[in-house]
DNA sequence: AAACCTCCTGAACGACCGTTCACATTGGCC
DNA sequence: GGCCAATGTGAACGGTCGTTCAGGAGGTTT
């Protein structure tokens, strides 16, 4: 049977059987689910095409996963607490200077952005994919992270140290976050390692435009 | 038998007649099938979905359309379309120097990005379901736009309006149009009209935010 | 050796998909 | 009146979907 399966499935074996053996099937199913979702969608991804690009048959997924929707919440659920966790932590290592903080936050967010940008691609697009229990933390962890970009923005105006664009007079520092963090996540949705910048480049160029954004003064480049 | 479906169909027979009645089915389907890929996504709405909301049967559509494919193309075109045309002319208008162009830009790239949010949102979402020969002509306007801001930017660093960020003392101008588009792009994912800021504010906030990201002259707010 | 547990198989289920087609129904035009 | 083109109907087609389930294979415990 084995024999006959090596002999039919041509292209990918060699991955698929490697995937098989080098790990536990939870996390190769994770592995070729999240390859999938990223290339053609949630919707159009069947679970018979998860389980053959990992060696195994459909039924095979509800031995580890209630469900299909179940799946998807494990991959975003994963990527999106690990993200949060690496942005409290840029943010507590720079010491308390609005700066430091806005410059050390763009910087992990964007290179994180870079180098994973399969994995925010599809916590992105496909989010909307799960239902609504599911999704209320994902939302959580999103307003987390943008609640703490408020937070430093605070700091820097209080301190003097931004002075960013007003309307009518006023600042709006939630919408100034969500410009910000906005522009930062899409980074994932063009940038390549063939382009002409790097990742290092990248979270350069991004840092300089933040703290223009915000007012803050010129930093030696 | 449209007695016994004014009396079958209850919440939304009202909206439906009264579309049906007021324009052609070809703009009664186009409406109905934009309403519903804003809401749940092009893959999961299925033609009947779509049918029943302008109070007709599956069969209908093809009548006008060829596919369901063809249906989304010319949802997304026709408003790409309008947004390509839109920005050209904001930029036409601006008479040549590089911080009006690029406010105005921004104004109306923005405004138009706060006022048709769901259109944007579509266009945005679903371009990936098109078969790769209709999408062809929509990432060409989408270049196309990126390619009006990166003149705008180059003007203005050639004639010393700009002082944008460097990486490596060089300047990325397609790298940084990008990230200005994607912030104001993605308005469109949260902005809501009952928020804190009007569209007009969020246009000015936005416009000095990308004023500053150049390294503009600052401007008297 | 027998019992047991874990994991996988692959047929089967009921539902729904996009699309087609033979057949009304309508309204203008000769 | 008869004719035609446009447009809508709803059953039907071939296919695919997520999920279930009876059964088999292999390893560990008793």
């Amino acid at each position: 049977m084995s024999k006959r399966k090596t002999v039919l499935v041509e292209e990918e074996s060699m991955a698929a059987v490697a995937e098989r053996e080098a790990r536990p099937p939870v996390e190769a199913i994770r592995a070729a689910a999240f390859a999938q979702f990223a290339e053609r969608g949630y919707p159009v991804v069947t679970v018979r095409d998860i389980m053959k690009a990992c060696g195994l048959t459909q039924g095979a997924l509800y031995n580890h996963f209630k469900s299909k929707d179940e799946l998807l919440h494990d991959i975003i659920a994963s990527t999106q607490g690990e993200l949060e966790r690496q942005c409290q932590q840029a943010v507590a290592g720079a010491g308390g200077d609005p700066c430091a903080e806005l410059a050390a936050f763009v910087r992990v967010y964007v290179i994180r952005h870079c180098r994973l940008r399969i994995e925010a691609l599809v916590a992105n697009r496909e989010i909307g994919w799960l239902d609504s229990a599911r999704v209320a933390d994902i939302r959580r962890s999103r307003r987390a992270i943008r609640d703490i970009v408020v937070t430093i923005l605070r700091h820097g105006v209080e301190k003097g140290v931004f002075d960013p664009p007003r309307v009518d007079g006023k600042h709006d520092l939630k919408a100034m976050a969500m410009a910000l963090l906005d522009q930062c996540t899409h980074v994932s949705m063009w940038y390549g390692p063939g382009g002409d910048l790097t990742e290092e480049q990248m979270a350069k160029l991004y840092t300089g435009m933040a703290l223009r954004m915000v007012g803050a003064a010129p930093q030696p480049a």
